[in-house]
DNA sequence: TCGTGTGAATGACTTCACAGCC
DNA sequence: GGCTGTGAAGTCATTCACACGA
């Protein structure tokens, strides 16, 4: 056998588990925090029991990320936190255009920490005037019509659709318009995009169901448990 | 040697597979705007192409509801609605609270339909006693410190978290105190929660993860694959 | 023929089991 | 002893294949 040494992430190059990446995050802030408060070693088991996951399928993860540990040492905080930066893209800066300046957009332009995972909205666009040349949280809002224009100009590639569900595909089409790489949308509806676009929904029906059933099997449980026993 | 004796899993308890959950919403709004322009009867094929899904997933997700089709006419629209309804505890009317009367407070606030998913935020509770006393989309504000009282005097079993990270485990303690069943928590931190107590996590950062990186992957791909042929 | 219903095959993710290291 | 690294086994979800019915 050859003797093939250390082999960089190469993993990449094929698709990454979408539950992986759902959890990085996780892991991420988690690491952070410990990084505050001055620990420099983490152990897999510790990030497990921590989050409630299992103590493998976090070493499986992390193994994603290219990260090696240590026996007894484990991990080494910093290491891993820019690991998974650079995994995920956070640590370069991506300029992004919302659309949609409603209290939903609001909430999006003052949310803490996009910075840290390289997210930059650095304008906002809305169809109503009256919203327009405001200020919200440092970023400009203007007419949605600059949109396409000012997105090619600038080469901003990446927008965020918080409009209502009946406007989402017009802007959608304007983001296109404008070159966009990807979309992370927030209405509830459905967009048609060319299949080079990569889009993300946002879709807060979906996690509501998942809840309310949930809900509602344990009330109906909770009704014909008394009785019953195992 | 005997392993645990023969454990009948109960499959009375038959859990529901999340992914189908998620996908039930999207169902759902499709056949009400098909409703909505006159269409009686659809098929699993049909819906399966308008959301580029699996026709097969599709019919595996509607039986779960209890459906029933037929041959040739596909399943009645109106029958279907209300299955989905019922299934997901659409169908009866949920009173919530919402804790942070932010932007993304205010945002969930005027969320347009989430009455025809049953949910009813009731009232909103801020620590900023500036922002309390207000009235947002028709509900009242109150200081947080009334959350737990009144939570059990009106019977509230459903709340939503949309404070900054830094207070998200004490507003979910205020909820637990209160007797919450299920918190859907909408803050970047993880609370901690009797285990009777539901949870769902909308954090964004765990789906701008996954937008990142795909978005890291599409660059890094495009740019060494474009000089190659044409 | 088209569409439902179903059981079997494939594939994706998770969990287990153990080897190697400190 | 604890902890990483890895391949194998197991579980869950999606996709395929085909029988049956209007």
């Amino acid at each position: 056998m050859e003797n093939k040494t250390v082999r960089p992430i190469r993993k990449s190059e094929k698709g990454v588990p979408e539950p992986t990446l759902r959890r990085l995050p996780l892991y991420y802030r988690l690491l952070k925090q410990l990084r505050e408060v001055g620990r420099s070693g983490v152990s897999c088991t510790m990030i497990g029991t921590e989050l409630k996951l299992d103590a493998t399928q976090v070493r499986k993860d992390i193994e994603m990320t290219g990260t090696v540990g240590r026996p007894k040492v484990g991990y080494d905080v910093n290491e891993l936190i820019c690991a998974i930066e650079k995994f995920l893209g956070w640590d370069i800066s991506t300029e992004a255009f919302l659309v949609g300046a409603g209290s939903l957009g609001e909430a999006l332009m003052g949310y803490p920490g996009f910075a840290e995972c390289g997210l930059d909205i650095v304008a906002a666009f809305d169809v109503d005037p009256n919203k327009c040349h405001r200020v919200i949280h440092g970023k400009h809002v203007r007419h949605i019509s600059k949109l396409p224009g000012l997105m090619r100009r600038m080469r901003v590639r990446f927008g965020i659709i918080t409009v209502p569900a009946s406007e989402a595909q017009q802007a959608a089409d304007l983001l296109v318009e404008g070159g966009v790489l990807a979309i992370w949308n927030f209405a509830p509806a459905k967009i048609h995009v060319p299949d080079r676009v990569i889009v993300t929904n946002e879709d807060l029906y979906c996690s509501l169901a998942v809840l309310s059933q949930k809900m509602t099997r344990k009330l109906a449980e909770s009704r014909s448990k008394g009785v019953s026993k195992s």
